[in-house]
DNA sequence: GTCTATAATAAGATAGAC
DNA sequence: GTCTATCTTATTATAGAC
């Protein structure tokens, strides 16, 4: 079972984003100029069977709402309306399946991330890579609050590999080369502005499309980036 | 035990402050032209024993690492070196333990709160608790993360109708009087900016001080109040 | 105020039939 | 792929002694 006893410093996807240094991947930078990982495994890949997608569904559903620890396995198989027996046939453990959904929101930036290490401007790599960042933010803002806080998923984003190494691939392209405290206070309250308020019920009845525009304009210039 | 089966739409303290609306107040307006609850009891004033403390200092400790789900009673006992039945002799629930680790956290801005309301000008009044807001978000980002996120603290604080008021209260003065989407807009950014940015790792090593008078200059400048 | 002991229930997880 | 049945452990919670 998944424990958060020994807390790991890195604490969510955005402020992952902000904690990992670009640095620390110099020594994979390819030819572009953007850092990858030799060998990294894009996520999502893995085939699914449909009984699988649909534990999965289910369990992101309730993890949503209810955080993983509060999310049993009863409750994703009531939700089903199947056996508990029946979804340990699916996830050998409650792990796999924390780490499933976990996967499958992350895998959704997985083309963003690509389409932008294809551009040659690093700042319009940046740029475009933002864009959809953000797109995912409002789009899956019922999920945003979990990824980024809850205890559990947390732990699993600093310590699953795979994890640790798509937000510092991530992270490399969406950073620039600025190292000072400045840029990092603004980093965070960037992260913190785009996370704190798409979950905000304040802009419940704001449209994706508005909401949008205004994060890309707000974040734009505190990046520093061209309209 | 405290269940977070049927979710309330309000789902944390500053998106609380966000999300309720003054006008909602406006039958109980002072003459101070500030709102405030008739008879409200202030948060925080009901006497403890040592013991009580000992049990809410453990408790806060550890649903601030793993949150409410993730802590149990046996956790709790561990860290006191006593055993189950010892805590459950000081508080009858889990919930009330719950709602005694909130109460402390919300009652330190009691006292900001009022010396906000004994200002004559509104304007200088929110500068006033705003300073104080983010003093409080800055030396307890610990525990910021949890009384934000946390689902049973979520629903707790839309629920009970002590933390409702406090933060109705609260919101009350910090709010101005603009109404349209760009105020909301703003106070959402604004309140994901704070309450991210302080639990940000990346911000780790920037003393209290910094960090503070970063965060006010900012936010000050987002709601248009007077340096 | 703390203990041992115990209850009732729910959790994660497995075996084997259909 | 799903079921019933079961196991083990952990959970919230209580009773009663010291």
């Amino acid at each position: 079972m998944i424990s958060s006893a020994t807390a790991e410093p890195f604490r969510s996807l955005f402020t992952l984003l902000a904690a990992l240094r670009y640095r620390k991947l110099s020594d994979v930078l390819g030819d572009s100029g953007y850092p990858h990982a030799v060998v990294r495994q894009r996520l999502g890949t893995r085939s699914r069977t449909a009984a699988q997608r649909r534990v999965l569904d289910a369990a992101l559903d309730l993890i949503a709402d209810h955080g993983v620890s509060g999310t049993s396995l009863q409750m994703i198989a009531d939700a089903m309306g199947v056996t508990k027996a029946a979804v340990y046939h699916q996830f050998k453990t409650k792990d796999e399946i924390v780490v499933g959904v976990t996967e499958l929101e992350l895998a959704k930036l997985e083309e963003p991330l690509a389409a932008a290490r294809a551009e040659s401007d690093p700042a319009r790599a940046r740029k475009v890579l933002l864009t959809d960042v953000i797109d995912m933010a409002v789009t899956r803002r019922r999920w945003i609050r979990t990824l980024q806080n809850d205890p559990i998923i947390i732990r699993l984003l600093g310590t699953h590999p795979p994890f640790r190494e798509f937000i510092a691939e991530l992270y490399g392209v969406l950073q620039g080369e600025e190292d000072d405290t400045i840029a990092r206070v603004t980093a965070a309250l960037f992260s913190g502005a785009i996370a704190g308020s798409v979950v905000n019920p304040l802009l419940d009845d704001i449209d994706d499309e508005t909401l949008r525009a205004a994060l890309l304009q707000m974040t734009t210039r505190m990046l520093n980036l061209p309209d």
